[in-house]
DNA sequence: TGGATCGATACCCGGGAGGTATCGATGCCC
DNA sequence: GGGCATCGATACCTCCCGGGTATCGATCCA
């Protein structure tokens, strides 16, 4: 099986119509029909039933989405660690790490700190993304480590070193009744009323239904909770760098927030080693 | 990058001589030379330090070596488990269990039998392997789950749920003094006069240094014991299929083994899902 | 029933994968 | 040190296959 194929077969896959996949795929659409033919022909199984107005994806064929596209992370996860390994030895950066943007913000410079301290240290490139984007940046070599936060994030797949668990706060506006409480219950701060919690997007981008407003990063969060809108529960590290407007109060029934070092199975690089080594002894 | 040249490429990094890849492949040798060529040209890196003598590995071209194999095996995954899925249809097989010979043999059995029970529950084929090549099976696709023992067995980019742990004995001929002992401590028995400990091969095949006999599998070891040649210390399961002539004795302070149930990540079978079930519920 | 939509088919073209012959460099051996 | 063997690269040819355009045939809708 090439690549070429399995990118033409995911494509079709994903969007059920021959037409918009060519399109998609910049080229026209008999090639395409002729590609995922042959494709089946080789494998000897239906991937997809097809009547002239419908497209509908077989048992198998759903298999082979979902494996077809861990396969092309795999050659995507080849072509740029070896595009990066050669960088590298020309003296280039060395790890790319990625953390969902206002996560772990202590923990993260106090590892970039204490890895940075080693002798012949590689440098380290931090890239923030959205929820869940993590482990397909792993899988396919955008980055090289990644910090998490099972079980919101998941790790199937993925080699783990735990770092830190950490209790959770509630975020309230400055002047709210409740930010000169010591401490909080979670019956306490579920359905305060006027500041529901937010609802944070799914993977495809689509909203949960819910009372709450959408946000889509910890700014919005902030600026939504700010606006005495909304709340949130967050793990306790995010109180070193709220904003002024904020107040945050130790939840003390809310579950524990564990933080982990995440990284690719069968990575030999001695610069992630070294971070790994670094990071379990912080 | 296409599997073709990902295959080409690994078996000249493997044989490090273009001719014997190309044999190896069943084409000539230019087109390979070329292919090899233009796949540095693409990627923008060189992979291998060539003389007219001597074919060698850049950091980058080791790099690609083993993210290469991981991406063919993504793909022969792919390949594999659709074609299953598509058997699967027509009524055929269901999961393909793999493990080493002789290990866990009674906890394998009531798995199986405990799975069999459940309502709509698959067949199960059994395939014994050797030494360290389950999570080869798991990643190609031959296989869709596996009995492990770390950390004998590496776990790197596989889903586990731990089943069991259990002590281990020592295994040795009938009339051996010591088997009229309760139990033994391990400085009983390594060292023991004349029943040195088996050598077992590494991954490559070549067996390390050392004054015991090389053993391919546990026949050859229950053979090399009852004829007072060896003797082992093994998981306390093995003792429910020991031969006549041999004699088994706990040895109290021998670590403990413990027992997964192993899977690829991202495997969405019904059929794995209730196996594992089934597994954990034991 | 006619038109619109959409996948399949027919047919053609060009690039590239694979083959053979040969070159050029390097190490070895007498 | 010169002749030779080894081995990867290059030159050149062929043919298959991937991609394009035109069109067909089936299905749904008005």
């Amino acid at each position: 099986m090439e690549t070429r194929e399995l990118r033409y077969f995911v494509a079709v896959a994903e969007e059920l119509h021959f037409g918009r996949a060519a399109q998609r795929l910049g080229i026209a659409q008999p090639p395409l029909s002729r590609a995922i033919a042959q494709l089946e022909r080789r494998l000897g199984v239906a991937l997809l039933e097809r009547t002239s107005r419908i497209v509908a994806l077989t048992e198998a064929g759903s298999v082979l989405l979902v494996e077809g596209r861990a396969a092309l992370d795999a050659v995507d996860a080849a072509d740029r660690r070896t595009r990066r390994a050669a960088l590298a030895a020309t003296g280039h950066p060395g790890l790319v790490l990625v953390t969902k943007a206002g996560a772990s913000g202590e923990l993260l410079s106090k590892l970039l700190d204490a890895y940075a301290a080693e002798p012949g240290a590689a440098t380290v490139d931090v890239l923030l993304c959205g929820i869940g984007e993590q482990e397909r940046l792993l899988r396919d070599g955008r980055a090289d480590v990644a910090l998490l936060h099972p079980p919101f994030d998941t790790t199937a797949g993925i080699d783990t070193e735990e770092l830190s668990t950490e209790g959770q706060l509630v975020v309230l506006p400055a002047g709210h009744p409740h930010t000169r409480r010591a401490h909080l219950r979670m019956a306490d701060v579920t359905a305060l009323p006027g500041l529901p919690m937010p609802r944070w997007p799914r993977l495809d981008g689509t909203y949960p239904d819910g009372p709450g407003p959408q946000v889509r990063d910890s700014a919005q969060l902030y600026q939504l909770i700010a606006l005495g809108r909304a709340s949130a529960v967050l793990p306790a590290s995010c109180r070193a760098n709220l904003r002024r407007d904020l107040a945050a109060v130790p939840v003390l029934d809310a579950p524990r927030v564990t933080t982990v070092i995440a990284w690719p199975p069968h990575s030999r690089s001695r610069a992630l080693a070294g971070l790994v080594r670094a990071a379990t002894r912080l």
